[in-house]
Formats: structure tokens, C-alpha cells, sequence
DNA sequence: ATTGAGTTTCTTGTATACAAGATTGTTGAC
DNA sequence: GTCAACAATCTTGTATACAAGAAACTCAAT
């Protein structure tokens, strides 16, 4: 009984792979929205049969990611604007939650940790390191969603934040929002400490808000660029 | 244009249907925990082929309602008490957030909406109609996700909603539980209609968490008689 | 030129065939 | 009797075959 290989969960299934790639595919923005998925140009594509990718695409379909009209096809669906500003905002009300209730639940270790990460998301901002303070900033984020004690919402919480990932990617890059962003952190880390679950929920829904914001003025210039 | 035959979603595709009934099955608790959906056998049952069934499968198992280890099967996973008071506790937090949404957005009319429905509530109370009830806090609850005002939100609601739904069904046979239901409902149109966020949030978060303790003490009780 | 019936081609949905890993059962050594 | 190696069987994962609906094309009628 010790020395069972446990089903390590690498992936074996070519259809668990190709929906892999699929995704970071859509996410890269590779498809247009109403693009339809080509079984047989993206089979040869992946070098297997149409079954494995109807699989991956099952998954897709599943994550909202594409839309499936039978009998015609899968196509991709990009969120437009308006549906990305909806997911940020409810991004914001979620890590709220999550701030609230880590705030009720949280311990003194657990604090530590999180007062351990952001100095070491200051040591990214004193570097100007801007993908470490990235990836510095998700692991906070990720450790807060955890400490809510409810790892099923820890789970939406992660699903909503992967979902969103390619579109806050090149969000720091707006002047002066890292140091912004770290003081935010401060602010939560405070509000958590304290137990306060109020302040923690605006502290964290604001601070996830503001990231909609700052998307929604892209957007507007965007739109105003193009139309 | 006028009467172009829309592609109805009706649907066409065995492997859609099966996955409906699949649920519908594990929903109803046909399956343990753990329990192997067996291709062949289900292939068989349904009297299809295996290829159909396993698209079915790759849907549950995105809705968590299965979990895949390659090359040994697809095995249905029943959420366990920990789990279950965790979706409860999730559900409750972002019916919360719908209503402080709402409080912020809905207008006079939806707020007519809510009253017509509580009126029903109250009718079936004095009838003594649970189903029609159960039918009527259904509807009063779908309603406030969609004065949220974030359709996204508003989906993710109906989606948990629904996954609940079977450990929730029997709720209202506690006694007395419809009345204060109702009074919760009041409570929380009158959140709504003042505008007020908090009212509302704390008002809908407690409506739907009372649900969750309740469930709380019949698995304690199921618990104890177990072992 | 436009429309529309009829035909052809393409694509999806499902069934079946086959390869390889997992499980079970058996036999033989200790 | 226990355990390990091997064989037989079962199950999954993928490829291929086939049926039927959808799309594209042709061509005659207006």
C-alpha cells in the first residue's frame, strides 16, 4: 500500500492535452469570435483523429469558452466588452467574499505569509520586475482565496481568475499601477489582521475592481479608434 | 428573413440528451460516490455507442459532477457533508453579492415584480402548496440574479442554484420553514426597495445560509445514526 | 440578373475497429 | 498459505467508417 503509483495525474489523454492547447489558443486570441473549430484542419493540425478533439472540445464548450450548435459546428466565443467588464466585476464581488470570510477565519501564520509576500512583491517593484511582482501578486491573491476556509469557493475563485488571466495580463504596465496595487495589498493585509470583514471585502473588491476600470477606459478608446 | 427556421437548440445530439440524463441520474443519486460510469453498460442502457457517451461525460465532468483518471475511468463524485456545507456556504455568499447589485440597480418595476411574486409565495402558503412554493421562491430567486444587472453573475448564480437544488428540495418540510421563508423574502424586497446594499446582501446571504445550517444538522443527525 | 429546385460536396454525429494500458486470475516457488 | 511472475481478459483511448443534415453549387425559368 505505500509504494503505489497513485494515477499521477499526467495528462495521457490526447484530448486532454489538445483542450489544453485549445485554451491557451483562445486565450491568445489565435480565434476571432464566431470562429468555428475545424475538426478535420485542426486534427491534421495536432497530428490525431476527430475523436479526441470532439472531447477537448466537450471541455471548452463546458468553460463557456465556445458555443456548440448542433449539426453546424463549435464556434469560439470571446467575451465582448461588456461581458468582460461583467466577469471583472463579478472577479471583484468574489474575492470580496473571499476576503471577508478569510478575514473570520484567517490565522497569525497564515498573516505572516501574506505579510512574507508582499514584501517580496515590494522587492519586485524595487527591481521594476514586473513579471515577478505578477507572479508574486497571483500568489497572494491565490493565498487569500484559500484562507477563505471554503475550498470550493477557492475553486470558483481560481476558475474566474485563470478565466480572466489573459486580459489583466498587461495591466501593471499602466504608470504608477504597481506601487498603487501595493498599497492596495497593504490595505488588505491590515483589514485581515484586524478581522475586520468589512474592510477586507471593499479592500479586496476594490482593489480587483479597479482593474475592470482601468479596462473599461481601454475598451471606450478602443472603441472610439476603431469605430 | 422573417421566417427563417432558427437553429432551435433543440437537441439533435444524442450525446446532449445523455448528459441531461446523466445528471438528471446522479442528481437523483442513482450513483455512489465513487461509482464507475461504465461505457459499455451505460452504452448499452442508453442504446447507443460508446462515442456519444463519452462526449456526455467530458460535460459532468467539467461541472464537477465526475472526475476522470486516465485509462481507469470516469467516476461519479457525490459532494460529502464538507463539501456540500461549502456549496451552501458559496451559494449564500453570492446570492449576497446579487443582492447588493441589485439594491443598487433594480427599478420600481422589478421591485413590482418581486411583490407580485411574494404574493404568490403567500398564496401558496395559505394553500398549503409546497411545490408550488418551492416553484415560486425558484422563480422570486432567478429574478433577483437577473436585477444584478451582471448577466455573468447572473449565470454563474443559476448554475450553482441549480447544482444545489437536489439537497435542497426538501428543505421546506421543516416546519414552520415556509413561513419564515416568507418573512425573509419581505425582508428582502424591502432592502431592495430602500436601496439598501447591505440590508440586502446580509438579509439574502442569511435567507440562503439558514438553508445550509439546516443541512447542517440533518448530516450531523445522519452522522450519528451511521456510525 | 435573380430566383429557386435539384444536385453535389462538405461537415457533423455516431458506430465500429483496433491498439495499448489496467485488471484479474492462475500457476509455481518459497 | 503467501507472494510474485505470467497470461488471459477487460476497459479505455484513438482511428476509421458510415449515415444524414447543412452548405455550396448548377442551371433552368422568369
Amino acid at each position: 500500500m505505500a509504494d503505489v503509483w497513485y494515477p499521477t495525474h499526467m495528462e495521457i489523454r490526447r484530448a486532454d492535452m489538445i483542450a489544453d492547447e485549445l485554451e491557451e489558443l483562445v486565450f491568445a486570441g489565435e480565434f476571432q469570435d464566431g470562429d468555428r473549430l475545424d475538426e478535420v484542419k485542426l486534427a491534421a493540425q495536432f497530428g490525431v483523429s476527430r475523436t479526441p478533439l470532439r472531447e477537448a472540445f466537450q471541455r471548452l464548450i463546458a468553460s463557456g469558452m465556445a458555443e456548440q450548435i448542433p449539426r453546424r459546428g463549435v464556434f469560439v466565443r470571446q467575451p465582448g466588452p461588456v461581458e468582460l467588464m461583467e466577469m471583472f466585476e463579478t472577479m471583484a464581488e468574489i474575492e470580496g467574499v473571499c476576503g471577508r470570510l478569510a478575514a473570520l477565519r484567517i490565522s497569525d501564520q497564515a498573516i505572516d505569509v501574506l505579510l512574507e509576500a508582499n514584501k517580496r512583491c515590494q522587492q519586485a517593484i524595487d527591481h521594476n520586475d514586473m513579471d515577478d511582482y505578477y507572479r508574486e501578486n497571483e500568489y497572494f491573491h491565490h493565498f487569500i482565496y484559500k484562507q477563505s476556509g471554503n475550498s470550493f469557493l477557492e475553486q470558483e475563485a481560481l476558475r474566474l481568475h485563470r478565466r480572466l488571466k489573459p486580459f489583466r495580463r498587461h495591466q501593471l504596465r499602466v504608470r504608477g499601477r504597481m506601487a498603487q496595487s501595493m498599497a492596495e495589498h497593504v490595505a488588505i493585509v491590515s483589514a485581515l489582521q484586524a478581522g475586520d470583514s468589512e474592510a477586507a471585502t471593499e479592500a479586496l473588491r476594490g482593489h480587483v475592481a479597479i482593474q475592470g476600470e482601468k479596462f473599461h477606459l481601454l475598451i471606450s478608446s478602443l472603441k472610439t479608434s476603431k469605430g
